[in-house]
DNA sequence: GGCGCTATATAGCACTTGCTATACTTTCGA
DNA sequence: TCGAAAGTATAGCAAGTGCTATATAGCGCC
C-alpha cells in the first residue's frame, strides 16, 4: 500500500519529529543518488556511490548495509547496488521533492547554489502538506 | 568578532554541509530552550530542559555536557544550567530564525500546527541568505 | 538534626555514521 | 594467463545521541 510517506505521522513532539527525520535523511539521500547513478552509468558501484556523498568507502558500504537491512536496495559481494522497488518509488519521490524545494527557494530569491546547499538539508524536514504549498506557489503566477 | 554564524562557510559539498548543519542542530535547540525556560521560570533545570526535548534526563544531561564542552553554556552539579554570553547570542539568533521560519511557512499557506512541525527541522538547514528571502518576503506586501 | 523525596549524576549499553588500515576479490592489460 | 591495479569487504576505533538502572546529592519538613 505504503507509496505512503516514510512516516508523515509519526511523534506527537516537535522535537521527537524532527529527529525522526534526520534519522531517515540518510536513507534518502542514498536511493536517490543510487537511482541517479544507475540511469547515468547504468549500475550504482560502492565507489561512485562514496564519491559522490563525499564519505570513505567503506562508511559508504556501512550505510548500504542499513539501506539493505530496510529493505530498500540489494548487492552482491564485489557487485553494484541495486534498489528494490521500495526504494525506487522512494528515490522518485525524494529527487521529486529535492528538484521542487531548489525550485521554490530560488523563486523565493534565493541564488541557485544557495538554494542547492539548503535544500539539500530543509528537504528532509519538508512534510507533504508544506510540500503542496510550495508547489502551488510554483505553479502559481508564473 | 563572531557574532558570525555557527559556519555558514563549511564544506564545498552539499552533502557534508547538511551533516555539518545536523550537527550543531541539537545544540541550537537546546540553548534555545535553556534561553526559553531561563526568561520563564528564572532558571534552566535538567529536569525542565529533558522533558521539553522529550528525552531522558540523563540523555539531557549528556548534550547539556556537550553545550558546556563547547562554551555554549556552564553548570555546576546539581544547579540549574546557564547560558554563556556566545551560548545567549546564538540563543536568540535561533530563536528569531525560527519564527522567521515559521511565519514564512504560514505566508505560504501551510497550517500553523504543521509550520511548527516542519519549522523545528527545517531552520538548521536555512542559510542567511534564504533567511533574508524569507524575511523580505514577509516584509513585502503585507 | 535527621529522614525521605526529588533532582541530578553516573554506569553501562545500543545504534548510527564517520574514519583508517588492511585483507580479499575482481578485472584488465602485458 | 597471470599479476598488478582497482574495487570491495572487514576490523577496529571514535563521537554523538538515545536508553534504563542505579548511586548520590540537595532540600524541605517533622
Ligand atoms: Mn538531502
Ligand atoms: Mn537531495
Ligand atoms: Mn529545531
Ligand atoms: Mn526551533
Amino acid at each position: 500500500m505504503p507509496d505512503t510517506f516514510l512516516d508523515e505521522n509519526k511523534p506527537a513532539n516537535r522535537f521527537a519529529r524532527a529527529r525522526e527525520a534526520q534519522a531517515v535523511a540518510l536513507l534518502e539521500d542514498y536511493v536517490e543518488m543510487i537511482g541517479d547513478l544507475s540511469a547515468e552509468l547504468g549500475e550504482a558501484r560502492v565507489a561512485d556511490i562514496a564519491e559522490r556523498m563525499h564519505v570513505s568507502q567503506p562508511t559508504a558500504t556501512k550505510s548500504i548495509a542499513r539501506l539493505k537491512r530496510e529493505g530498500l536496495a540489494t548487492s552482491r559481494p564485489y557487485r553494484g547496488v541495486f534498489l528494490t522497488d521500495e526504494g525506487a518509488r522512494l528515490a522518485d519521490r525524494v529527487r521529486d521533492r529535492h528538484r521542487t524545494v531548489v525550485a521554490f527557494l530560488i523563486r523565493m530569491g534565493v541564488p541557485e547554489d544557495i538554494a542547492e546547499l539548503d535544500a539539500e538539508g530543509i528537504e528532509h524536514h519538508v512534510s507533504q502538506v508544506t510540500l503542496s504549498a510550495f508547489e502551488a506557489v510554483l505553479n502559481c503566477k508564473t
